[in-house]
DNA sequence: GTTAGCACTCGTCACGAGTGAGTGCTAACA
DNA sequence: TGTTAGCACTCACTCGTGACGAGTGCTAAC
């Protein structure tokens, strides 16, 4: 789709105007904005025939414009320019590079508020997917005769723990050679890694005992692969609340409630199959192009963050379809370049 | 304050049917709940003595009545009934107690879930409160050079951990006779326990490499001693959406942003100064009660779950001033007990 | 192709009348 | 002395109406 440098302007002032303002917008207005040389019957027509391209539309017959879907997608990918941080704002994200902070739980809820702060829409945040993270460590605590603590470190200091009962009482000994034998065959493997040749070897090395081992290695394969071991962390679901077109209590109760629910969250950190921009890492998904009921008047915004160039994790906001896509962009670019920096700290590795 | 028998009982209907319909109530109303026997005028000349002593107001000069803060904690003290559970609330509780719940987090969860579910308001849920807690097992995980993990499992087995860095890189013999020392010396202590006398006899048994424990023990103590780590879980936030009297903006703005936040959710746990009744162990605190301006236009009705007859952990559940207090006991009380059970569950032990 | 002018549409706001739920007061009654 | 019926009064709420204004499309002139 081909625009005149006019009718471009146009609806990048439509666009820009209602971000803003989620009021419609006539065409006197843009006339005043746009500058003394064009009349207001001008923008009129140049108006219509957006409309006809379908990427504006009105809500009744005598009120101004807004910007469609289509519209958004078009400023999106065509229109949108990169925007600096703001001074304030770079110095907010400086700012939360906390020294200390050695819990991964705690850094990803700072993220998370950071996030919600910074865009004024809601905010979800996932930790490190493990898939992609190597185990760094495995220890086994005893907790009771039969029960023990498995706790699995991994390269990004973070640190999952279950309790898992055994079928008989391990002694100290058998302890300390599951927990050698677990290290030596697992540590610095990723998901995929732990593989049947992987397992195999372990249990030939582990000989009798083996029976000893496998509710271990069904945990320590269930703690990695499952995602449902990937935390989650929401912040400033009440924004919502301050955009005009959620103030419909149902519609604002659907997304509450989606917002609070784990499986609903992760659902938006699945792989877009629809229509989307992908622009320096980042992901945008406008109103219907969203697979789920709840998000089809919202728009998701979502980038991953990495460790040593291999994404792991996921940040996102959501806002209404009107949301200020170029801002979002770049918190989310500052955000998650921070975050990068925070894990390599943490994991007190050298990039 | 007494009142005769008729008051008593148009006190009552007002309260009742308020809470119910957040709708004033007028005398007509009255009159026909409380039988034919009585007229209006007569249940209006009573609503004026009961508005004399302050336990009745009204909206603006003729509107019928409603309770007034007084009237609610006369209302809690001396009228307010024992409410079995519903029989499909407690075949809900039920089916909480889940098998295999193994992490306390996770229960967590549920509880604040089933809280705010059956009582359709926000409901805030505190872990366990360490200061009352013992050590059942430490742990030092090698994690860099001169960094361990250090993992504390209580005897309700939540599970603590935090990275320490140590002033040299400890050898695997220093870790194990660390790990062995601390244990020794700390497991089956609660805070109070672990004084003055307890570590120096530590560190005097450590002798030359004392240097190495001070940091463990500091973090040991941070761990434990700290109210921060104590993790605070909530559920159905957006609840107060649905009560009339948080329809302005601005109110559950200042509530949800409250809600968010670890530090205020805490406070809701602080012990209680001002006046509150506490009937089988249930507290209740309305409106101006509270401490803190944004719970002023609130209600908080919390208990204290316990192991062994020991308070600690808490859970509450915020409600306009008009909520369903005795609905609100009965299923506070409920939920109290179930958690217990699933406590000692965890914790293997018999009550 | 652009623009001024005009008729038309439609949402919003302010106003006023009507309605109904509720009250207090008074006088009569048991 | 307590209870009740009747009545005048208050006040929030609803609904219809008219004025207003922001916006449009169309037409004719430039």
């Amino acid at each position: 789709m081909e625009l005149t440098e006019r009718k471009f302007k146009i609806l990048e002032a439509i666009v820009n105007d209602y971000i803003h303002t989620a009021e419609p917008i006539g065409s006197r207005t843009i006339a005043k904005k746009y500058g003394p040389g064009i009349s207001s019957a001008t923008i009129r027509n140049e108006m219509s025939d957006l409309e006809d391209l379908g990427l504006i539309s009105r809500l009744h017959s005598s009120s101004g414009r807004v910007p469609s879907q289509k519209g958004y997608r078009f400023y999106v990918d065509r229109m949108m320019r990169e925007q600096p941080l703001a001074g304030d704002e770079a110095l907010f994200l400086q700012g939360m590079i906390i020294q200390n902070i050695n819990q991964v739980e705690f850094m990803m809820q700072e993220t998370a508020k950071a996030l919600s702060r910074l865009t004024r829409c809601p905010a979800i945040v996932s930790e490190p997917y493990l898939k992609k993270t190597k185990i760094r460590h495995l220890q086994l605590v005893p907790v009771d005769e039969r029960a023990v603590l498995l706790v699995l470190v991994t390269d990004t200091k973070a640190v999952k723990n279950q309790v898992v009962t055994l079928p008989d009482a391990p002694g100290y000994d058998v302890l300390a050679r599951l927990s050698q034998a677990l290290n030596k065959h697992l540590v610095g493997k990723n998901v995929r890694e732990i593989d049947r040749t992987c397992i195999d070897s372990l249990l030939e090395v582990f000989g009798p005992q083996a029976h000893m081992l496998m509710p271990l290695l069904g945990i320590v394969a269930g703690m990695i692969q499952a995602e449902d071991d990937v935390r989650v962390f929401t912040s400033g679901v009440k924004n919502i609340l301050a955009f005009p077109e959620f103030s419909d209590r149902n519609k604002a109760d659907a997304l509450f409630q989606a917002l609070e629910e784990r499986e609903s969250l992760m659902s938006l950190f699945a792989p877009i199959a629809n229509a989307s921009s992908s622009r320096k890492g980042i992901q945008i998904v406008i109103g219907d192009e969203n697979d789920f009921e709840w998000l089809k008047d919202c728009s998701l915004v979502r980038a991953g963050y990495s460790i040593d160039n291999q994404s792991t994790g996921y940040i996102a906001i959501i806002g209404p379809t009107r949301m200020d896509y170029a801002h979002a962009v770049s918190v989310l670019t500052g955000i998650s370049q921070n975050i990068r920096q925070v894990i390599q700290a943490l994991s007190g590795g050298n990039a």
